[in-house]
RNA sequence: GGCCCGGUGGUCAAGCGGCUAAGACACCGCCCUUUCACGGCGGUAACACGAGUUCGAUUCUCGUCCGGGUCACCA
C-alpha cells in the first residue's frame, strides 16, 4: 500500500509561486561542453525570472560511480559563476538533493501509481517482456493485465519485479515544449518502460519526474534526446494528477556534422578548454550563443557578462537545430576577455605559460606579459612566442632580409655595427631612449625607420615573427644582453657576406 | 526500419508574406605600422530541392532529399 501520510508530508513540503530550474547532472567526473550550457541554460532561466537554481546530483547508475566526480562539478559552477541556492552541498527546502539518497521516495510513489492504475507489477524476466527482435510489439507483457490479487501474490511469494508504467493503448499524447512547440505522438508507439528497476532503484525517467515534482521544478531544461520520452512523462504526470512543469529541450552541441561533442572523440571537455588556455568567463559567453541568441536589438550583441546574459535570456531564443563547436570562434571570444583584462590580471594568468617558456630570471615576466596580451587568443600560444627571450635561436642570415623595411644582408651589418657603439654609450635603457637612438640613425642615414629597427629585432629575437618591435625586446632582455645579442648577429653576418 | 525533430554563407546566426537576406568567426585585399598582432576600411560567400497557397514566398502547406534524436531493468 502507498504510504500515503508520508506522500502528503512530502507534497506539503513542496515550494510554489517561483520559478525553480535544476541543473541534474551525472557524477562522471568533467563537464561535457554540451552539459555546462545546460546549466548555463538553466541558470539563467532562474536568475531571469528571480527564481532558484537548484543542483541535483543524478548517481542512480551503480555502474558509473566516479571518485571526487561531484566535486568536478562543483568546481565547474563555481569557476562559471553558476551558484546554485540549494543543493547536496549548501542543502535546502527538499533535501536530500542525491537521488541515491532519494531512494525510499520513488517505490512509494511507485506504488501510488500502481493504485492508481497507472503502473503495474512486472514478474516477467527480461527475455519474455521485451520484444527482442528490436521489433517494437506492444501489449506482450502478460503482467501488465494481472488482477491485483494476483500480483499481490507473487510479491508476497518474494518474487523479483519491476514496476512498468501502464501506458494506453489507444489515443494520442500531446506535450508541450517551449522551443518546439506542441507535439504529439500516437500512444500505441510509446513503451510500458519500466519505473522501478530490480534492484529497487528507479529509472532516470522516473526518478526525474519524481523528483521534479517533489522539488518544485517548474522548468525542465534538458538536451532533446529526451524529446522522444516527453510523452512518456507527461502520462505519468498526468496520472499522478501533477502539474506539468514547462519543458525547454534544447538541441545538441556538435563536434561536426554527424556527432555530438564526446570524450571519446577526444573532443575537449570544459576543464581541457581551461587547461588549453581559454577562459572561463570566454567559454561561458561563447557556449551561451551556441544555441541561443538574444532578440530585438542585443541581436548583434555577442560580447556579455553573465549578468547581461540573465537580462537578455529568453526561451524563444533557443535555437531548434544542432550546433557545431568551432574552437576557431571560442578563441575569438577569449582573445577579447584577454585583451579587456586589466594588464595585471592578465599578467597573472598568463605567468605560468611564460615561465613555462622563460625560465630566465632576469626576464621580467610582467614585462612579457604586456606585449603578450594584445597577441593572446589561446593561453597555450605564448611558450612558442616568446622561447627567444631564453635562448637566442640558432637562425638563418636570410632573415635580415625583409623587402617591405629594404634591408638585406650587408645593410644589415652594416646597420648593425653602426646601432651597436650608439647603444653602448645609451646611459638609460628605457623604452623612450633606445627608440629615440634608431630613430635618430635612421635620421642621420636617410632611411627609413624600419631599416634599421629590422636588423636589430633579428639581432635580438633570431625570429622574424615576435610579440613587440626592437624597442621593447631590446627593452626586456636588458642592455648586456641586447649588446651581446647584437654581436652575436654581426658575427654571424660578417660570415655570411 | 517505425516514431519524433530539424535544414539561411565553411561555422554561429538575425529574419517571423514584400529587405539590395543583418551581424560575428574564418578567409582574401587595402590602410595604419618597428615584424606580428591590435585598430580602420572593403571583398568573396547562404535561404537543400520540387509542387501548392498567395498579387507576392527564406517565411505558410505538402512531398522528396539530407541531417539529428529515439526505440534499455543507461542516464
Amino acid at each position: 500500500m502507498a504510504d500515503m501520510e508520508w506522500i502528503n508530508a512530502q507534497e506539503a513540503k513542496i515550494p510554489h509561486g517561483k520559478v525553480r530550474t535544476r541543473f541534474a547532472p551525472s557524477p562522471t567526473g568533467y563537464m561535457h561542453v554540451g552539459n555546462l550550457r545546460t546549466a548555463l541554460y538553466t541558470y539563467l532561466i532562474a536568475r531571469h525570472f528571480d527564481g532558484t537554481f537548484i543542483l541535483r546530483i543524478e548517481d542512480t547508475d551503480q555502474g558509473r560511480l566516479v571518485e571526487g566526480a561531484v566535486d568536478v562539478i562543483y568546481k565547474t559552477l563555481r569557476e562559471c559563476g553558476l551558484a546554485h541556492d540549494e543543493g547536496p552541498d549548501v542543502g535546502g527546502p527538499v533535501a536530500p538533493y542525491v537521488q541515491t539518497e532519494r531512494k525510499p521516495f520513488y517505490k512509494k510513489y511507485a506504488e501510488w501509481l500502481v493504485e492508481r492504475g497507472h503502473a503495474y507489477y512486472c514478474f516477467c524476466d527480461k527475455a519474455e517482456s521485451e520484444a527482442d527482435s528490436g521489433e517494437f510489439d506492444r501489449g506482450d507483457d502478460p503482467c501488465r493485465d494481472l488482477s491485483p490479487e494476483e500480483a499481490a501474490a507473487k510479491l508476497a511469494a518474494g518474487l523479483p519485479c519491476v514496476i512498468r508504467q501502464r501506458i494506453p493503448h489507444e489515443g494520442t499524447t500531446t506535450f508541450h515544449d517551449e522551443s518546439f512547440g506542441d507535439i504529439t505522438v500516437e500512444n500505441a508507439t510509446l513503451d510500458d518502460q519500466v519505473l522501478i528497476k530490480r534492484d529497487g532503484l528507479p529509472t532516470y525517467n522516473f526518478a526525474n519526474v519524481v523528483d521534479d515534482h517533489m522539488m518544485g521544478i517548474t522548468h525542465v531544461v534538458r538536451g532533446s534526446e529526451y524529446l522522444s520520452s516527453a510523452p512518456k512523462y507527461n502520462l505519468l504526470y498526468e496520472g499522478f494528477g501533477w502539474e506539468i512543469p514547462k519543458y525547454v529541450h534544447c538541441a545538441p552541441v556538435m563536434r561536426d556534422q554527424h556527432n555530438k561533442m564526446s570524450k571519446r572523440h577526444g573532443d575537449p571537455s570544459y576543464e581541457d578548454l581551461i587547461a588549453q588556455g581559454f577562459l572561463s568567463e570566454a567559454v561561458v559567453n561563447y557556449i551561451a550563443l551556441l544555441g541561443w541568441s538574444p532578440a530585438g536589438e542585443l541581436a548583434e550583441q555577442e560580447i556579455f557578462t553573465l549578468e547581461e546574459l540573465v537580462q537578455a535570456f529568453q526561451l524563444s531564443g533557443i535555437s531548434k537545430s544542432p550546433a557545431i563547436f568551432d574552437i576557431e570562434k571560442l578563441r575569438h571570444f577569449n582573445s577579447v576577455y584577454i585583451r579587456a583584462m586589466a594588464p595585471e590580471a592578465f599578467a597573472a594568468v598568463a605567468a605560468p605559460f611564460i615561465r613555462q617558456a622563460v625560465k630566465n630570471p632576469a626576464i621580467d615576466a610582467a614585462a612579457v606579459a604586456a606585449i603578450l596580451q594584445q597577441r593572446t587568443e589561446q593561453l597555450t600560444d605564448i611558450p612558442e612566442k616568446i622561447d627567444f627571450f631564453d635562448a637566442l635561436p640558432d637562425y638563418d642570415a636570410e632573415l635580415y632580409v625583409h623587402k617591405k623595411s629594404k634591408t638585406d644582408v650587408p645593410g644589415s651589418l652594416e646597420m648593425l655595427k653602426k646601432m651597436l657603439p650608439v647603444f653602448e654609450g645609451l646611459t638609460s635603457w628605457d623604452d623612450e631612449a633606445i627608440l629615440a637612438a634608431m630613430t635618430l640613425m635612421a635620421e642621420a642615414e636617410g632611411v627609413k625607420n624600419a631599416k634599421v629597427m629590422w636588423p636589430v629585432r633579428i639581432a635580438l629575437a633570431g625570429k622574424a615573427v615576435t610579440p613587440g618591435g626592437a624597442v621593447e625586446i631590446a627593452r626586456i632582455l636588458g642592455k648586456e644582453e641586447s649588446l651581446r645579442r647584437i654581436h652575436l648577429a654581426i658575427e654571424k653576418l660578417e660570415a655570411a657576406v
